[in-house]
DNA sequence: GATTGCAATGGCAACGCTGTCATTACCGGT
DNA sequence: ACCGGTAATGACAGCGTTGCCATTGCAATC
């Protein structure tokens, strides 16, 4: 009497290979041949097997062939956020260049935080995924050498300003920043304000914000007034601040916003104030979001492109799956755009 | 002379659980338990090897893991489109029911076609998800067969005017639909018009028309103008549809739209076009977004609540991680928002 | 000193599939 | 009848981990 030993629980009666080879008749071998369209099988042993399959409702069990194919097919996408809208606006670059491809992507989220980020890489790595795509370039020790150690293509998308890893797709945020200052000095604007992020988490508005200071700067000018906040940059947090920095200093001619919400909520506030854009004020944001240009007048922005961002970080990886000698930048660029309201 | 057949392949010179249990001197079930946080291991003996797995930089491999443990820790996402912004709330929701457990995400998005999902259902079940989270419940033959037979959790999100799988969250989008057009006749409205998507693709919408469409019948009145698209729901699109509408139909009292999104825009071309809000023209949205809230008046409409749909899902599953033998459906309800439009 | 109890560790098959051969079946040419 | 070649299929180890015991070591108890 045979003793029975291991794994006497469930299985849940999962059908295998092994089940519908041997309905079918044929060896586990061919079965797996057939699900992965791979190598030479008679029409009609596909057809039996396949009737077989359907029969059982068959389905593949990838944990266990990615374990023997040493290939997970799996691409890690790691992103500080979800309500800030260019994240799922990156993801659906992603999306787009992992559509017809066999991969998959598997998201995570840090919530602007490194040591979650850390975690999160950790976790990701485990599943050996064949690269990983990550927002931004700054990262704790730890994460850093995990990701150098995987082995595997690590793409940093969204700035550039840092040295990465393996290859950078996005755009110079100082630069933009800068660019977007000189811009507005050029149009005349002499008495700026800043209105937006000033935390410490969202490192690509602090570079955002530091090009604009270097421009002015530049220029012989600096920011009259600003008003900082933490949070979200919501479109609500935007209307609230620019209402607060307008009562405090009323002698500004130009807003610059971290990003498109807040300089919508901003012209929602001005609207309401009956103060005239761009007349008694100019306001500008960042990033080009589709909301800003359908505002009754278009903001005036630096457009980016966040859906060619994920969507080359993807093509970076599919062209060359394995990691370059040298660091690569890939620059997607930025472009100012000339609404109505600065 | 050994004959070295199999697997002569790369292998990438990865470090195995075996690699850290030789180096450490222990046994590869010691290393396993450790790294786990599982069973007893006197405390010299994890220093010892937790050292070892720094040292060599060890990250266990989860594929290997789920095959042995036939536990994947894995929980698939199916959801219609990212460009959406309700979806990315949806995850927010689904996040942050995950976060602190042991689980992961993986997000899949059919670009609302419905044999996108099929396939999009297959491969997910083949990574041997505990549960699979999926927008709506109107599927193909095929997906529904496929959920079925996995025998994983089902929680199928959004909308609960279908009989589920397994267990549905969300709200009843005919219900909504019908609330908010019985709201509007009771503030007087009798002229009405319909402004948003008319396509076959996104069945909530469709729903909430068909409800709308029954609150008006059921007092006795119908749409007078519909103006109907079929893409994506933006507030460009809402601002355009909606001059179209006025121009066609000078003569409407208010107008009902398919999203918050379509009723922004709608907002913006009346502002544009002088149209005074509600006194000439009520506008009225879905959703309760916050942009509606931050608007120089805030968007009346129907709110939901996103984010604890996609929490109360994870939630739904994780309290009870195997398939109850009664469908279930949570209602997360509804909230009709008296704003400053309608 | 022998016995018991328990904490700590080890051994090994099994998870379901795929890669690498080896083998079989069959065909046409001589 | 024999051979060589190719199409089709089969056999089986191995992927890296974990589950299920078995075993060891050591202190407490009799």
């Amino acid at each position: 009497m045979a003793k029975q030993r291991y794994r006497l629980t469930d299985r849940k009666s999962k059908v295998t290979v092994s089940d519908v080879a041997r309905l079918a008749e044929v060896s586990d071998s061919t079965v797996s041949r057939i699900m992965r369209g791979q190598g030479l099988v008679a029409d009609a042993t596909r057809e039996k097997v396949m009737a077989m399959v359907k029969a059982l409702g068959y389905v593949p069990n990838r944990i266990a062939g990615s374990l023997a194919s040493l290939d997970s097919r799996l691409v890690g996408v790691v992103i500080p956020s979800l309500s800030n809208i260019v994240f799922p606006e990156i993801l659906q670059g992603i999306n787009a260049g992992l559509a017809g491809t066999n991969r998959q992507s598997v998201i995570s989220v840090t919530d602007y935080d490194l040591d979650k980020e850390e975690e999160v890489v950790r976790n990701l790595l485990a599943w050996q995924p064949a690269a990983v795509l990550i927002a931004g370039s700054i990262h704790t020790f730890a994460t850093q050498k995990m990701l150098e150690n995987s082995g595997v293509r690590v793409i940093e998308f969204m700035e550039i300003d840092h040295p990465p890893i393996d290859t950078a797709v996005g755009l110079s945020h100082v630069a933009a920043g800068k660019a977007a200052a000189l811009h507005l000095v050029q149009r005349g604007y002499r008495r700026f304000g800043y209105v937006g992020y000033g935390g410490t988490l969202d490192l690509r508005a602090r570079m955002r914000y530091q090009g604009l200071c270097e421009g002015l700067a530049e220029a012989g000018l600096g920011f009259v007034a600003e008003s900082m906040s933490d949070g979200q940059t919501t479109v609500a947090k935007g209307k609230e601040q620019t209402s607060e920095i307008c009562a405090r200093v009323p002698d500004l001619d130009v807003l610059t916003f971290s990003s498109d919400d807040m300089a919508v909520g901003g012209l929602f506030h001005c609207l309401n104030a009956g103060i005239r854009v761009p007349e008694d004020l100019g306001l500008f944001g960042f990033n080009g979001l589709e909301l800003g240009r359908a505002l009754p007048q278009p903001l005036s922005t630096v457009r980016t492109n966040r859906f060619e961002i994920g969507k080359r970080a993807v093509e970076e990886f599919l062209l060359n799956p394995t990691r370059p000698d040298q660091p690569k930048i890939i620059d997607t660029g930025f472009e100012i755009f000339e609404g109505a309201t600065a």
